[in-house]
DNA sequence: ACGGTTCAATAACACAGGTTAGCCTTGGCC
DNA sequence: GGCCAAGGCTAACCTGTGTTATTGAACCGT
């Protein structure tokens, strides 16, 4: 363990505690990790091969393109996340993935992954209970696209990043460094860049919320609460074995 | 086996033969069919109470309600379908569920779902490919609400259903019966019932999908793939284990 | 046959969000 | 120091979609 998978071990311990074996176990399955530049795509839509991807340093985002150049953006994995965890199962990956800062990964074998399930199950169930709270969210992300209007939307996704960058330590109680620029929220929001930029400066005319050198400070948390419509992930759910 | 689970059987067996043994114990898995009446409410979010269930006939759908009372249905069950199998996981359920028409189908207790895993691996692969499948779906849909237009996104979905039920023999070529009225698929496709109205005339006017008396039948199929950027799913992956 | 309910259809109007077009700041690099 | 690229900001205008209101057809139970 060379201390970079801490953010995994740390999410994951919040919810089932790992032994040593476990630990072990964890560290075996990754790949030693890979360097990868920022705006380098590290997996392509359609491509075959059979590998997850978890993160140590830095952001990425999954997204999909459309035959018009539009481009939705998934989900923004950060440390700690597991990537393509499907495109184990089904053979090809169904979305491409490239990195949004300079970044730290490892690779997964499918191979080994479906050992893990056979030999250590209950280290097995957590990062599949870490996939389902990735697909929650991007549950969540559908029900806000589709009927929450953009200030709502923009207010809930800049909590929800709040709540996820503290599970792994990243962000104080209302502030966190945030790497994305309009281009890219716009991207995963739905809207157009104007138009997040537009959304933005009423958020912070309304003192809820700012965004400024690559930093969100949440001003007014119950402000913020109130107008997305956003409810706390019930953070004392356990795994139950 | 009383014959209604056939759906699920003939999916799954779309991608791994089932032994006797399997079959028998898929079978097992499931309590008896139960009777659920149009409109009646299976789960309801928040709901403890860890079970997953499978359709065995009717149409059914699962949404998440918003303060505001508006509603985002996630994804249409059909027949064959497994739903809620992440509060499995999770402890409670994250979105409701409902019946759309006259339903039977069956509960499938957590614990039983976690024995599968362990004695017939092969058999938990296959439904974990088919959840897979299903959070595939989700993805393109969150796609579709965030980066397609109304008309796009309203032909993208009736060629994804379309396909999805011909999967189970639910469908001809280019027509099935659908029980969805235009409330419901406003809610499902993030638009209001008046827009959904609008959409379906024009597509209609030409040319390319009718929807009449609980029928849809796809009229020009190419001219709707390329006016949705539909990809056919890549129906001939398989499960490797 | 009757009233009630559900669903589809249309029209007129309103507004959220998209589009086009610039300008300004910052920071890196030759 | 000067150029260039990236990212942020703003304004004016346009359009896709939402809203409100109303009508009609089909079906249902009594």
């Amino acid at each position: 363990m060379t201390g970079h998978e801490n953010y995994l071990v740390r999410k994951i311990s919040t919810f089932v505690d790992l032994s040593v074996h476990e630990l072990k176990y964890l560290s075996d399955l990754q790949s030693s990790p890979i360097r990868v530049k920022k705006g380098r795509e590290i997996v392509h839509e359609g491509q075959a091969g059979q590998s997850a991807y978890i993160i140590h340093e830095g952001w990425a985002c999954s997204f999909k393109l459309l035959p018009d150049g539009g481009r939705q953006i998934i989900t923004f994995p950060i440390p700690g996340d597991c990537v393509g965890l499907r495109s184990i199962l089904l053979r090809t990956s169904d979305h491409s993935f490239s990195a949004l800062t300079d970044s730290l990964v490892s690779r997964i074998q499918a191979a080994r992954m479906k050992d893990l399930f056979n030999e250590l199950p209950r280290l097995g169930a957590a990062i599949l209970w870490a996939a389902s709270r990735d697909e929650a969210m991007v549950v969540e992300h559908l029900v806000s696209i589709g009927r929450r209007n953009a200030m709502e939307r923009t207010a809930h996704f800049l909590l929800e990043l709040n709540d996820r960058l503290q599970l792994v330590g990243l962000a104080s109680n209302h502030s966190f460094a945030c790497p994305l620029n309009q281009y890219v929220l716009a991207d995963a929001l739905g809207l157009s860049t104007i138009h997040v930029n537009r959304v933005l400066r009423l958020l912070r005319e309304r003192g809820l919320v700012t965004l400024k050198n690559q930093m969100v400070v949440i001003q007014d948390m119950a402000g913020m609460k109130a107008l997305a419509g956003y409810v706390n992930r019930d953070d004392d759910e356990q795994i139950e074995q």
